[in-house]
DNA sequence: ATGCAAGCGGACGGGGTTCGTCCGCATGGT
DNA sequence: ACCATGCGGACGAACCCCGTCCGCTTGCAT
């Protein structure tokens, strides 16, 4: 929960709103994805549009501002499970806070899979620390001799969207943490001694030319 | 491919028509998923929408022959992975065909899924048998001890959607098949003997009521 | 208490998309 | 050669969304 600005050129209703349309745009876009209607904000918020746009001057800058903010909470994660001892414990953690962060918000879901928009500086700064950090968690668990030899550290970050669409298939109801299973089942797949070979190439970084 | 249907009393265009329009929605659905534009399908049929409304009296029931047809596919997969000899072999093949299906399809994957709508009459018939037959290929793996003991047909049938929407994440890049390494790792996670006991309640079958 | 700058709501114009119909024209088949 | 059958695509109606603008309200300093 960042931006506790303490602008104070504002008028003190202007800052309240500011804020409580920044909580609706998080649970907009969490439930709703990335597009959003700005009427649907403001509204969930108790404001006009016309405030909205006064304060963010355009829809995507709030967004924006939205997305900064669960990206920073990603890394937070990332950072305390690097802290953690064991390197599979540590690992497995994030996977499963990642995947659930994913879940929690399809807006995440959306921007992390987000490969032909060109990202903003602060997010692909972020997104360069999130790899960062996946490399460290992997290479530590393989280190371990815990990871298969295998998986490489981009398995690990597609791995936590195995979950996202997995609620109902063909009249199966998973139920709310069905999504835990489907980890967790591909956690053990990863844990080492694997038994099938992967086929096909690893997951690469994205080459956006 | 079904509807060879020799329906001799329309015109011999009207029929070209309805069969070049069956192919398009097919391909419209497999890209864009089940809220095609009518017009989107009859352009990509070379034909004006008119033909199509004539042809089907209405959007819906178009796709739902085009569902119809899907659903058919997945069951003739079934059966034949039934008659595979090894239990393991026969369901692996099965949840990778199947997730194949939902990945060549978005359409599928937003059918498989829906659970607030009402099915067809058609459509339930053959979900009630897909179940059947992942019932049995569980089974099967089960008795050779195959397949881990916590692990549900369920959990199968859920799994068989992992791959669905791993394609990027945070600026990884999977790769064409890269789902097949994900679903390769959960059917390893499932595989006997299993590391980590299963939380949560298994995934039941979805009450409408 | 009062005045005004700053802020607010929401109607509005403009643009986009989709559905399903309808009618003047074309064409398959006898 | 004729006409019933079929065709294309323009069209009206119903949505939804963006971002602006203007008349009204309110915080706050004096």
């Amino acid at each position: 929960m960042p931006d506790l600005d303490v602008t104070t050129d504002v008028r003190a209703d202007a800052r309240r709103n500011r804020r409580q349309l920044i909580v609706a745009a998080r649970e907009a876009i969490a439930s709703r994805g990335l597009d959003v209607s700005a009427l649907d904000i403001a509204t969930a918020a108790g404001v006009g549009v016309g405030t909205l746009y006064r304060r963010f001057g355009t829809k995507d800058s709030l967004l924006d501002a939205v997305v900064v903010g669960l990206y920073d909470e990603m890394l937070d994660s990332a950072q305390e499970c690097l802290r953690v001892e064991d390197p599979w414990e540590g690992l497995t953690r994030f996977v499963t806070e990642l995947a659930g962060a994913h879940r929690d918000s399809r807006g995440v879901a959306e921007v992390t899979a987000a490969c032909d928009t060109v990202p903003t500086p602060e997010i692909a700064e972020r997104t360069t620390a999130l790899q960062d950090a996946v490399i460290r968690l992997t290479d530590r668990a393989h280190a371990a001799g815990a990871l298969r030899a295998d998986v490489t550290w981009q398995d690990v970050m597609i791995g936590s969207r195995a979950g996202l669409d997995t609620d109902h298939c063909l009249g199966v109801d998973a139920g709310p943490d069905g999504w835990r299973r489907v980890i967790t089942l591909l956690l053990d797949g990863m844990r080492a001694p694997g038994y099938t070979p992967l086929s096909g190439a690893a997951p690469h970084l994205h080459d956006n030319s």
